[in-house]
RNA sequence: GUGGGUAUAGCGUAGUUGGUUAACGCGUCAGUUUGUGGCACUGAAGACCGUCGGUUCGAAUCCGUCUACCCACCCCA
């Protein structure tokens, strides 16, 4: 089969058959963001390009090299967002949410875009659920955060995934660490690989988490971020392990953490698994500080983290994570003839009045051909509609599971005796199955 | 951007020294006599064997090119 075109490099679908799949993951999420009394934002899939470069970082990779951009044909510079925080906290800006109550608690399931070469757990098009904790200076904050992060994977079925949480400090630790690493690392210029050496002047923090073996046994002696924290970052980070701690949550300190958006401050942490691929970073995030101000507002120290969904299916069917079934129809009408068929449309009516789904035939097939079917849609039940049933005004409902057969009436009374066979704890057990 | 692997019907595969109409399972559609599905049986449709080029009397099978997908680096969720 040749098509004229088929679908882009890295992005995925999701087929009828397996939607229902996400449609439980967005349901999972979005209870758990309202436990933690999280209100949904939804901001547009492209922005100025300027928002990206200024929020992320102009020098972060993201932005360097892996953002859709274009030019519209006002000339504006647009660009599909590669991550949902940017657009979030502009919007939270632009409308002055911060003149209400504080903290602002927002939460996204969107899609992202990155120009990126797809692997295991990474596509072009991906989508993250994403919480935005703004105006929340306190390390409670912080484990709040992490904790209903934790939250939806656990509620998802997700097991054996490990948090990992550092202090990368604010701005002014941070500048001293980062000069104290420069000269760590100067000292193995010769040693160090191609990658880590142009890391060395742009970003080496990054070099900490090199996975070539040489660089990583040199990071190994190398100057750990927790001595160089200030006292009050320093005090921000003993808080918020203090927090985990006496809620139970398991974390373990890895000073090796670095998020590649300079957005980030002080608390970063990332859920990671090894269940998927190289790309383990299932939820990750942390705090921003000074993103707010970045983007021209006034000073709102915020939190948030952003979760891969994809990468999260895909945990989950590694893991077997139990899945709801998916919804089938409640009832198949089959119609017999012109006559019928009218009839069957008028009836299919009725029962989604009633709140069940109805299905018909609409390839004017055999009865034979219809039964099979409604078996293979899994439809509960079905119901022959022929020129006796007209006549007789009643009708035969069977259950396909069990074979058990029914009279119900298929006049103006159709309503009211599948209530009564619904009564009679029929149809029940299909609400009771129901799915949502 | 740099590596490695793969590429046969909708899906999953066979075709292992190049030789006639490319095979099988699942799925789809239609039948197996009267108005009832699941099982079984029969039949049908469906593939320019990813692309372009080369070697050869002859290529799905050998060589090269490109493309796509998968995996890893990188980066990140």
């Amino acid at each position: 089969m040749k098509l004229v075109a088929d679908a882009i490099k890295g992005t995925q679908d999701a087929l009828p058959k397996e939607s229902y799949k996400w449609q439980y993951i967005e349901k999972v999420v979005k209870s758990v963001a309202q436990e933690f009394d999280f209100k949904e934002i939804r901001t547009p899939v492209f922005e100025k390009t300027e928002l990206f470069q200024r929020g992320v970082g102009d020098t972060t990779d993201v932005v360097q090299k892996e953002m859709y951009t274009f030019e519209d044909k006002g000339k504006r510079s647009i660009t599909l967002r590669p991550e949902g925080t940017a657009g979030a906290i502009r919007s939270i800006l632009e409308h002055g949410l911060f003149n209400d109550a504080l903290p602002i608690k927002a939460y996204y399931i969107t899609s992202c875009y990155r120009y990126e070469k797809p692997q295991a757990g990474r596509l072009r098009e991906f989508h993250q659920f994403g919480v935005e904790c703004v105006g929340a200076k306190s390390p409670v904050a912080d484990a709040e955060v992490i904790m209903l992060g934790k939250s939806v994977l656990e509620r998802l079925g997700i097991k054996n995934i490990s948090l990992e949480i550092n202090s990368i400090g604010c701005p002014e630790c941070r500048a001293k660490y980062t000069e104290a690493l420069k000269e760590y690392f100067s000292k193995y210029k010769n040693d160090l690989c191609e990658t880590c050496l142009s890391r060395l002047e742009r970003n080496p923090m990054r070099i900490l988490d090199c996975k070539s073996h040489i660089c990583s046994k040199i990071a190994q002696d190398a100057p750990v971020i927790l001595d160089y924290l200030c006292d009050e970052c320093k005090e921000h980070f003993e808080k918020v392990k203090n927090y985990l701690t006496s809620a139970n949550v398991e974390f373990t300190v890895n000073p090796k953490i670095v998020r590649g958006l300079d957005y980030y401050t002080k608390t970063v942490f990332e859920f990671i698994t090894t269940e998927i691929g190289a790309q383990g970073a299932v939820c990750a995030g942390g705090r921003y500080d000074g993103l707010a101000e970045e983007l021209g507002g006034p000073s709102l120290p915020s939190l948030g983290f952003a979760m891969g969904l994809e990468r999260a299916l895909l945990l989950m069917e590694k893991q077997g994570c139990p899945f709801p079934q998916d919804s089938v129809a409640d009832i198949y009408i089959a119609p017999m003839g012109e006559m019928a068929q009218a009839t069957a449309i008028k009836l299919c009516k009725t029962v989604r009045e009633e709140g069940f789904s109805a299905v018909t035939d609409y390839s004017g097939r055999g009865l034979k051909a219809q039964m099979k079917y409604a078996n293979k849609i899994g439809a509960k039940f079905s119901m022959v509609i022929g020129d006796n049933e007209i006549e007789s005004g009643k009708a035969t409902l069977k259950n396909m599971l069990s074979g058990e057969e029914i009279e119900v009436e298929i006049g103006n009374n159709f309503a009211n005796s599948l209530y009564k066979v619904c009564k009679d704890s029929i149809l029940s057990e299909i609400e009771n199955t129901a799915l949502f």
